[in-house]
DNA sequence: CATCAGGGCCCTG
DNA sequence: CAGGGCCCTGAT
């Protein structure tokens, strides 16, 4: 594969809307490892594609949970120029949410029942889209009906056949690739790496993505229910997929209304102490945090993969399918 | 060993 | 709108 030095590097100091987490807002335990990315406490890398740029990206936690400061070491093959850089600045503050404001959300649940212990611990959590629509939608493909063994056997024979790997920061991370070149393969290129009958699927998104069928810029300024028609235009992405993708990459924190069986059983455990309630029920549970639902079952949700990160938790190991 | 459901989705009837 | 099929894998 591919191997491409980064050599050149400039840095930007953010300044996020406080209250800021950095290690519960860029790394979250309960997503699968991928090697386009890496975390370590107060340290973060992920690659990227920016107007045909490779970049590698290095986030560093340079402030506090209420004074937040994260600079940003953009490497790249070239000098970048100014236009370039101010692009990128922008979408930067997209893709890491800095400029969301939580703090009403903090604020007003502070003492809550379920929620008061989690915020305390991990106020400023928020989601964040470090990957495109398109690289996102291709994560939650090899999600679909897998085992976390497989999914990420998935994604990581897709780097290798189709994407590069980026040096920088005595780091080597994997990088996607760009959609039209998915789209040009066979098929059968596709089964052969294992990816099953999702192999339709993957070059017909990126069929899709070519062919302009969205444009995520243009979706980040749409309701809930648009975003929602847009998305399921594209082959092999129904509502499980969608609902995930309202949440992480276009942080609509009222986005709650599907629960997959797997999370059905987890959130009544944390919720309700019992091993299966309906869903129906957990999302009556949630309306109490109106127009937060979605972000407060975030807390509650990734609350409990922190805790499985020092401690083996039996009855949540069972439910995660390694 | 065989069978089956699944951290979905598409297609058919 | 219900249900079969699909790449695999782990559970039974």
């Amino acid at each position: 594969m591919e191997q491409i030095e980064l050599n050149k590097k400039k840095e930007i100091l953010f300044s996020p809307k406080p209250p800021f987490h950095f290690d519960a807002t860029l790394h979250k335990p309960s997503h699968f490892p991928s090697s386009d990315n890496g975390w370590e406490k107060g340290k973060y890398w992920i690659t990227m594609q920016w107007n045909n740029e490779n970049l590698g990206l290095k986030l560093e936690d340079k402030g506090t949970i209420s004074s937040p400061k994260v600079k940003i070491t953009i490497y790249s093959e070239k000098e970048l120029d100014k236009d370039f850089i101010e692009d990128l600045k922008k979408e930067l503050e997209w893709r890491f949410n800095f400029n969301s404001d939580i703090s009403d959300f903090s604020k007003k649940f502070k003492n809550d029942k379920v929620l008061g212990s989690i915020i305390k611990k991990w106020k400023g959590m928020r989601p964040v889209a470090a990957n495109s629509v398109y690289e996102t939608l291709i994560i939650y493909i090899v999600l679909q009906n897998a085992t976390v063994r497989r999914s990420v056997q998935m994604l990581e024979n897709l780097f290798a056949k189709f994407g590069s790997k980026l040096v920088f920061d005595g780091k080597t991370l994997s990088c996607f690739w760009i959609s039209s070149e998915m789209a040009k393969v066979e098929e059968q290129e596709l089964r052969d790496i294992k990816v099953g009958y999702r192999a339709k699927f993957l070059k017909r998104i990126s069929e899709q993505f070519v062919n302009k069928k969205i444009d995520e810029f243009a979706m980040r300024n749409k309701t809930n229910e648009a975003i929602k028609k847009d998305v399921l235009k594209l082959y092999g992405i129904g509502p499980a997929s969608v609902e995930y993708l309202l949440f992480e990459d276009f942080y609509r924190y009222d986005a709650f209304t599907t629960i997959p069986p797997w999370e059905q059983k987890i959130l009544s455990m944390l919720i309700f102490k019992k091993p299966l309630v309906p869903t129906s029920k957990i999302l009556k549970f949630a309306k109490r945090y109106g127009k937060y639902k979605k972000l407060a079952i975030h807390y509650i949700w990734e609350d409990i993969f922190w805790k499985r990160k020092h401690k083996s938790i039996p009855w949540l190991e069972k439910e995660i399918r390694l």
